[in-house]
DNA sequence: TTTT
DNA sequence: TTTT
């Protein structure tokens, strides 16, 4: 039995286009990094700034459709849960990770996209897009591997 | 301005009693290890449990509540926002943790309280608890410092 | 397209028993007047409570699991969205009636049920509950019809 | 005690201008009528719309904010709690409402505002909005009184 | 890295 | 009444 509620809501930007993948199954997989920003005022009575990177994935039809839509600077809902990864890095050093596993998704309007919030994409060739370039250089908060994923991978 | 949304929702279990620690003011920093179980079937049709641990802080009142009536088993609701931060390790290592700041907390009536959803604790001298053990093994999947936090480190 | 966000996040205690009815094509349709109290203080510095009741319904396979598990005086998290429904009274006016449309629910274990939070539960006989008693004292706030229903009323 | 959680989050386009009165003490409260749609399908396959319109109440700072910055088709994140309320109507006639009561609020750029998320507003003349005109046609899902507020009617 |  |  699941013991427990494990929710995540986010608003806010890409920092950059999406990266998907496929496991040998062709399920897609594809990760984003979110930008949240919130305010508080310092002891001095200034405005302190602070930006949340948060690392979102999106599995199966939902990760098509993040490929898909989504692009730098999009605005967007997700909801989702949260995962924390243990690995080993390539420095045989233990490493954690924090992964927000998404199971809803609504694009907001705003720069980025074509506006409007979930039309029909205006790029010409979105197909050949996925595994080509080598968009590697994220450099998100919390770096994890995501290659080798297997098909039974999805979380839910 | 603040820019997006990044909120926090669980209901789950405390692995272990609270940590609480005080700034130099005086604030209260409470610290929960919590766990939210989820199932889902694998491809072999088995039920697959996963346990996720969140780590929880709360600031200056609402860590002394939290202090004070949570314990070990406690059934809690918590609503708040995700922060990551970045810091070096003892062994000169960078690391990287994730929190949940708590800015929501309600109990929830099970084992490892007094019953009741936050009515008066059962307990009888919560004072000299906060800083003696060393009750250090927290199953919380990631370990972070929390000894040198300044007066207005309170994150809202 | 869907446009927005409709969500609804519930943690109360049941006012009265579910109330189960089946769809002529056999779907369950379980109701829950779900308790919610706040504080505040009045400008007078009393604490004043307000309770406020919100109709849940569950349809479908949740339907069931709500009317199977849950009882009067338990403790439940329920998700779902808002639904707001105008229908002519049997007096022939005109009435509102609001609705959460549940989609996620999880025992709390608290009074009213076997405790543990969505274990199997103690009653023997839960088969032929739902339709007998006149169980119609129900506190809930608004009041609509639900016999009508038909097949494909599920809302999702 | 509190007991209980009670949230709603919306996401959403106003339907009107918002429409802000002011207590005999001065506390600014602001209503906006919220759109938000989901589809299914229906049995025939076919896509199904619907439209919930929620009634959302914003009280004092907020409700000046709201009054200030949000127009008829700005899209908006609202985060607020479920309030039922019971009146009398003019007609002598019970009648029942339902309001979101709003503690956050965030503007997400969108038609209807200058864009940008809540910025300056580029309408000139924002001041003698407020209260002059007969701006009541709004046929609400539900209708409720608002004229009588007291002061400490701020609900938390 | 985003966005305002 | 909104929006896409």
């Amino acid at each position: 039995m699941a013991r427990g509620i494990n929710k995540v809501i986010l608003v806010g930007n890409l920092g950059n286009d999406p990266d998907t993948k496929y496991t040998q199954g062709g399920m897609a997989i594809t990760r984003i990094s979110l930008a949240t920003t919130s305010v508080r005022k310092d002891k001095d009575g200034n405005q302190q700034e602070r930006t949340e990177w948060h690392r979102v994935v999106f599995f199966g039809k939902l990760g098509e459709i993040a490929g898909e839509y989504l692009r730098k600077g999009s605005s967007v809902y997700v909801e989702g849960s949260l995962r924390y990864d243990k690995y080993t890095g390539q420095d045989g050093v233990e490493k954690y990770s924090t992964d927000i596993i998404a199971d809803e998704m609504q694009m907001l309007g705003g720069k980025g996209d074509g506006g409007g919030g979930g039309d029909r994409p205006q790029r010409s060739a979105p197909a050949q897009r996925q595994d080509s370039a080598p968009r590697r250089q994220q450099p998100a908060t919390q770096q994890a591997p995501m290659d080798d994923f297997a098909d039974d991978d999805i979380p839910f």
